[in-house]
DNA sequence: TCTCCTATATACTCGTCGGTATATTGATTA
DNA sequence: TAATCAATATACCGACGAGTATATAGGAGA
């Protein structure tokens, strides 16, 4: 038989950055898992065997990749608030007025809270991190906050929002957009950018001066 | 020495009603205590032996009283859910337009959600209970959601709302007043009544029809 | 080829916690 | 006064689950 290109036949020897590779997918492939059984069953509740056992694994090797519980879920709940982060940066940074940003950032704000790491973040309390993760973890969340509260003072200042109490309006709306990742089941009949639009319609409503 | 009133010197021989009413006080104190604990550090991560501590009695009293774990959680969350629906049914009989009312409800709401009984209903996912439990949970639920919705629909009747999606309005409206269950500080520079005023301000103010 | 590192498994330890068996005390009732 | 019941405690059991000790197999590098 005559010898295969190299191209066509993929070696079975994996290069340094193969394997660095293949690592950090396995990696992924644990945090999604860890992640939608977290938000299905509970952190508690949920046991790092029965994680490994989805992945047809074993506990050790989760602990190979990942050190400990707490950590496993401290990477869920970090993909989420980057994903958060990234959604109010980039938002930010567009074209318009006050009012259009914000509705920009809320809409993928909301978007954020139907995707699984993004859940993790709503649904892990404080409670279940230890203190060093739980401080991390508000200074994160305190800095996408003051993201939303200062493109709520830019539609003051340039006139799109009317006067209002910028922290108290920054806390509510970002409640209201926080719920879906408690109740939205991925199968339901509205799709989440159905969702996002009509809850950061409801939302945004209030908010344009009074003419 | 001369024999007391009995109205003066109360007997420490209890009737039938005062053991009652004693038995019902200790319950209470149980369920207090717990509901504080699993607010503050979750419910899987509070043992019946820290409570138990916490009230300087031992374990087998709180099985005396009420049976098992669960049924602990599930007292504490059934006292929060009927906080809620006496919320929206006491607001919803008053007179006024449908607005004025809903305002009303709204506002009852958020306060019952800065109380121990009702923060826990918000931080009780159906992953902690057994199957029943969850049924009976979102039953509860559905009907405080519902008599949001009836009221929105009222307001958009007489023309004090405007058209709204009355579904996503009602999901928007209770996202955001759930939302200081889980954050409110007894403790902080706000009150809970100026918390719930200043959000249920935000809230409606896009629901007003335009004029 | 010998050694070392990586990936993975099996099988264990150990602490915690829900729940229970059982004892005790004292008031209630027949 | 004997029998009973309510309230409470101590001491235990059994399960579960986080985390670890140890073994193995095979590729990588000297």
């Amino acid at each position: 038989m005559a010898p295969r290109l190299a191209s066509a036949a993929p070696s079975p020897f994996r290069s340094r950055e193969e394997r660095e590779r293949d690592r950090e997918e396995k990696r992924e492939a644990v945090l999604r898992a860890a992640v939608r059984m977290f938000n299905a069953r509970g952190f508690h509740a949920t046991s790092l065997d029965d994680v490994a056992a989805s992945l047809g694994i074993s506990k050790p090797t989760i602990y190979h990749y990942l050190g400990n519980k707490e950590q496993v879920l401290i990477e869920c709940v970090t993909r989420g608030l980057e994903l958060l982060s990234a959604a109010a940066d980039t938002a930010r940074a567009q074209p318009g007025d006050g009012l259009a940003r914000l509705r920009s950032v809320l809409r993928s704000y909301a978007l954020v809270m139907m995707d699984d790491f993004g859940r993790c973040v709503v649904r892990t309390g404080d409670e279940f991190l230890s203190p060093e993760g739980a401080a991390l973890f508000r200074a994160r969340k305190r800095a996408i906050d003051l993201s939303i509260r200062a493109l709520i003072q830019d539609g003051i200042a340039d006139g799109s929002i009317a006067p209002v109490d910028v922290r108290m309006t920054a806390f509510t709306l970002a409640g209201a957009l926080n719920w879906p990742g408690r109740w939205h089941a991925p199968d339901g009949p509205l799709s989440p950018s159905e969702i996002a639009d009509a809850m950061v319609d409801i939302l945004i409503g209030g908010l344009a001066p009074r003419t």
